[in-house]
DNA sequence: CGGCCTTTGTAACGAATTTCACAATGTGCT
DNA sequence: AGCACATTGTGAAATTCGTTACAAAGGCCG
């Protein structure tokens, strides 16, 4: 599994990877079991081309797939992509932070579905210590190396505020954590085998924000030629970026 | 503003500025004044260039204002920076679905510093509604349109069920709403002047479940020459992208 | 079996984004 | 004032990413 010329998968691909994912499930459990690329970016919106080549980045390795005139078998394909993600088995997962935060999380439905499996939480608030969340039970977060050496959880979610997240990551990272997610807003500095993903609520919010206002603007300066239709300046980004496309409203989606 | 050609500033740009915008909050706290493109490279992993190319898309709206030999004023870059994505003055942010996501982003810290005022909560329980959360009552989810009326919020959050997402996104439509953040995932159809962000918890984590795998095989395939060091496979993605570049480990970051 | 229709896989193109490289500019010191 | 140094702003190169276009391939129907 060494897709492009260059050894990695574009990020951008393996976010579409995870949508693909999520949505075939969906599908399967409709009964839907063929499906073509066009169909895929009518409930998804993102492209058919964009589709197709996104699963041939892996044909060199798993052979190719779609059949041509017909489609994709649904529960096949989510076969592959589960285990192109490497998530066609259990992937164990710790948590740092029972904050808020870190409590939705564990509480997040779907992570069973996708074959996640959280197996521990850590604070290092006394009083959280000992007493369970959702099941389980909290531990000192001076604990990480310890419980995690029987754990053996190589994905870690820190939750935890700024200003311990650099060395809450130290911990995780020399527990054997190997990719880490980031609600932090901090840069961490970890050893170059360590994947960081950041995430940052904020952040989401200044884009809206920053839309919001040159929505505004486009209101009151350019009322001249108006079609309205075919302009599109709000595309949806990240998880499923929808293209300058299809019907501006309307239309159910996938599942009721 | 009505910054490039295109009339529009690329989303990973406003990204980016929303980081700089945390990172200079905290450095005005911590006293700093002044700070350079290779300093801000340093502590937030973001390529100095970019820095100052992102900064420069506003000068024929705002003038420029770095000084050469000098660097950045930090309170004015920062009152600039929340100028440009418009939450210099208070924005307002209602929010839809008060479960265990929605909870927590009520509660989530940082909100009031960057001027986001979260004003109203709804849910479709009929068991939630009427009680407080975080000192704000629930509404129910039908009197959006009405509640919003005098509220005036043009940015949502929906937290809510996959099945309900796309009925409650007209409703916001329908009430005024002209920016969403939504974690559902799945593809909501809207108005053209809507815009639209996707946060999906899962693609996270499916991201970094691949890079996992990745780095497992790097080890046992490329044993050979291993310099082990200039080759940067895990680069931080997301809200900080730290490319190819500085230390390696160790080094405290942005407070303590 | 042969022609028609559908849909895939991919090469070529084009757009968007990041990084490089350097001239221009301000500062501080002597 | 003049010089050495630090740092900005930006054109141009490099890279990454997305879309278009089409030949090849499978199924369906007479």
């Amino acid at each position: 599994m060494n897709p492009n010329s260059n050894g990695r998968v574009p990020v951008p691909t393996l976010e579409r990877l995870a949508t693909y994912l999520r949505f075939l499930i969906d599908l399967e459990q409709s009964g839907v079991d063929t499906i073509s690329s066009a169909e895929v970016e009518r409930q998804t919106g993102i492209n058919a081309a964009q589709f197709r080549k996104d699963l041939s980045v892996f044909y060199p390795y798993f052979g190719e797939f779609g059949k041509p005139g017909v489609g994709y078998n649904v529960p096949e394909l989510k076969r592959r992509i589960a285990r192109i993600l490497k998530i066609d088995s259990e992937q164990r997962i710790i948590l740092v932070g029972a904050g808020n935060l870190g409590s939705a999380l564990v509480g997040y439905p779907g992570l069973k579905e996708h074959h996640f499996n959280l197996v521990a939480v850590f604070d290092n608030n006394a009083s959280k210590v000992g007493q369970p969340l959702w099941g389980l039970m909290i531990h000192d977060v001076h604990r990480i190396t310890e419980v995690n050496a029987s754990l053996q959880a190589r994905i870690a979610i820190l939750a935890v505020p700024a200003s311990s997240a650099q060395h809450v990551a130290e911990l995780l990272v020399e527990g054997g954590v190997r990719a880490i997610l980031n609600f932090a807003p901090v840069l961490l500095r970890v050893p170059d085998h360590v994947f960081v993903r950041n995430v940052s609520f904020l952040q989401e919010l200044a884009v809206l924000s920053y839309h919001l206002s040159t929505a505004e603007e486009a209101e009151e300066e350019v009322p001249p030629h108006s079609d309205d239709l075919g302009k599109l300046e709000s595309g949806q980004t990240s998880a499923a970026v929808q293209p300058g496309g299809p019907s501006p409203t309307g239309a159910k989606v996938v599942r009721g």
